[in-house]
DNA sequence: TTCCAGGTAACGC
DNA sequence: GCGTTACCTGGA
């Protein structure tokens, strides 16, 4: 489908390397698909389309610049973020050095823990089928000339009226109950997402924690992803696959508590970030076996 | 067929 | 507290 190039904005991406493909698939957000030489996609209930043209610049559908630049977590100070990271830490510079481009998302808070409660023991092309579907079904239909049919994340209200069985069709499975019981505590006020944004990062993953089927992990990726919490630190499996290997190879027992503590210590206030560089240079390189040159 | 994956809640000790 | 276990689904 053809974009018209007239209407299209321009996004500086600033001094630090961007990597727009990267970012919208390192396992942050599920619902973006290429589309010609970019991707389209939702922000809130708006449809966008956006290329990276060079390393610095994007472009992307009429009006969208801000909201593009702020989703993009273009408006943080990655230079600065870095450079609080361990010189010393040579596995941590090198997954910075392997994909500097890689960007923390800012999603609305919603759709982002509601994702994350959908992703419990799946994988990426299933949380993305799932999001997809759950659009669908029951989210806004969002327009935009020259852009396919999308669809917003459901609100709260919508998944909660939806009920259990409905959520199972999509595909959910015992996620189905989880999340419906958090859409009705959200949307009846139970729970203030907007609150939580004002808490600190400690009571913050306590209160999205008492959530039903939000633990640990899915609140920091919550926090991480969506409430703009850089030293939100979630453990998975390819986490804590990728520091057992790299900073305990001979430990037998490994919390998260003490993943969590470590890497507090050790990478600093933007762990999270950090995270998210491990993260993605583990999963693509599969901890390393497969790095060219290696 | 059987196994298991980007986790959580509920249970047992 | 800490360690197990069940849980839906879909792909290998």
């Amino acid at each position: 489908m053809a974009v018209k190039a007239g209407e299209l904005h321009k996004v500086e991406t600033g001094s630090w390397p961007f990597d727009l493909a990267a970012t919208l698939n390192s396992g942050q957000v599920f619902h973006w698909h290429a589309m010609g030489d970019g991707f389209a996609g939702v922000i809130g209930r708006k449809a966008v389309w956006v290329r990276q043209v060079e390393p610095g610049l994007l472009e992307c559908t009429g009006g969208m610049a801000e909201t593009v630049r702020e989703y993009l977590g273009l408006g943080e100070d990655m230079a600065a973020m870095a450079a609080t990271f361990p010189a010393d830490d040579a596995a941590l510079q090198r997954a910075v050095a392997w994909c500097p481009g890689l960007r923390i998302l800012r999603q609305p808070s919603w759709e982002c823990l509601a994702t994350f409660i959908t992703s419990s023991l799946k994988q990426v092309p299933h949380i993305r089928a799932i999001s997809l579907r759950l659009r669908e079904r029951f989210g806004e239909l969002v327009r935009e000339e020259g852009l396919p049919d999308q669809w917003a994340y459901p609100e709260p209200s919508v998944l909660a009226a939806a009920g259990e069985a409905a959520l199972r069709e999509c595909g959910l499975g015992y996620r189905a109950a989880f999340l419906v019981r958090t859409a009705e505590t959200v949307a009846s006020g139970a729970m203030d997402l907007g609150a939580v944004a004002t808490m600190d990062d400690e009571k913050a993953l306590e209160a999205l924690t008492t959530l039903h089927g939000v633990g640990d992990k899915i609140a920091s990726c919550a926090l991480l992803f969506g409430f703009g919490r850089t030293a939100a630190f979630p453990v998975d499996v390819w986490i804590e696959r990728v520091m057992r290997e790299l900073y305990f190879p001979r430990a037998r027992k490994l919390t998260h508590e003490r993943l969590k503590t470590f890497a507090r210590r050790r990478f600093g206030r933007h762990c999270g970030v950090a995270q998210q560089f491990l993260f993605h240079w583990a999963r693509l390189t599969d901890c390393g076996r497969s790095e060219i040159g290696n």
